[in-house]
DNA sequence: ATCGGTCAAGGGGCA
DNA sequence: TGCCCCTTGACCGAT
């Protein structure tokens, strides 16, 4: 059982996903750029590993607009050394590494540009994860997508698509139950035709769910993970009290939290804490020895 | 130096 | 239809 926090850490005076305007966007200006956002990751998993925090979420502005046709720069080749030095530190420490692309990337789109974009992205994230040598429990994780008035339609597009994809994508490639469109059963239904590992997201079973208790869903989910894929990657958040729902809270509730636990106690997993204060929150729950 | 409008991008929900 | 929300702050031009 691994706990971490995503992209950012707040107790760092640096972050990895410092990104640009693309009006301003040069060779030179994306090098400098991605250099200080490694200088960051590395500075964070250093923290990461003074305080036992090994899961973490690399952000996708690691490499600003590697997926934007703008981009021809051979940023994996020039960064090479560097990217997988920090996978052997990863390794060596036995990290859990996962990324997690934004609401643009959509594989199951019904407009074809953004099909074609939206792979791109994907390839961007695998080839990151590549470059630093990490082995097949390195997840990308995505939502299922739109559903276009059509989810029955829609859902087959994911499966459809999912099949057309690289070998490089696929061996990576997880879905997240979402907070309006596709339930933790949704995804159960996608995963039973190609065998794709789902991510449990509590806060949006909460919102989204489906007949499951949160006990039998993470129960299913878990069987789709295969030893390949590691343990299964679970997300932890909670609500911001008296703001819309699905809204994360700004800090941990570590009773609601212990409640939680609770229910989840006979299952593996690493669990990634989606809270605004991040690795504060991780702190708390590991200071509180919850975790 | 500070401020605030804007940022590559999609989709859903509501008035 | 048009605006807002999510992701989420940070960038950068105007002052």
């Amino acid at each position: 059982m691994r706990i971490g926090y995503p992209c950012i850490n707040r107790s760092l005076d640096c972050i990895a996903s410092s990104t640009f305007r693309l009006k301003s966007y040069s060779e030179e200006k994306l090098k400098k750029t991605v250099e200080s956002n490694l200088d960051c990751l590395e500075r964070m998993i250093d923290y990461n590993l003074e305080n036992r925090m090994f899961f973490l979420r690399i952000t996708s502005d690691l490499v600003p607009f590697a997926s934007h046709e703008v981009c021809d720069f051979d940023w994996q080749k020039h960064f090479s050394e560097r990217l997988s030095s920090i996978g052997e530190k990863f390794r060596d420490h036995n990290f859990r590494v996962s990324m997690h692309p934004g609401q643009y990337t959509v594989l199951n789109s019904n407009k074809n540009d953004v099909y074609h974009k939206s792979i791109n992205d994907l390839e961007y994230h695998a080839d990151v994860l590549d470059a630093m040598n990490l082995d097949t429990t390195a997840k990308i994780n995505i939502h299922v997508g739109g559903v276009y008035d059509d989810k029955e339609k829609s859902k087959m597009r994911f499966i459809k698509r999912y099949k057309d994809i690289s070998k490089k994508i696929k061996r990576r490639l997880v879905i997240e139950n979402d907070e309006k469109s596709y339930s933790v059963k949704d995804c159960l239904d996608i995963s039973k035709e190609i065998g794709i590992p789902v991510t449990f997201d509590n806060l949006h079973h909460s919102i989204n769910g489906s007949h499951y208790s949160v006990e039998d869903a993470l129960g299913e989910v878990s069987r789709t993970w295969n030893h390949k894929d590691g343990p299964p990657i679970v997300h932890y958040s909670s609500q911001l009290t008296g703001k819309r729902t699905g809204r994360h809270a700004d800090t941990i509730d570590l009773e609601d939290f212990e409640g939680f636990l609770e229910k989840t106690r006979k299952y593996d997993f690493d669990l990634m804490i989606e809270i605004k204060d991040k690795e504060k929150s991780v702190k708390k729950i590991i200071e509180n020895s919850l975790f």
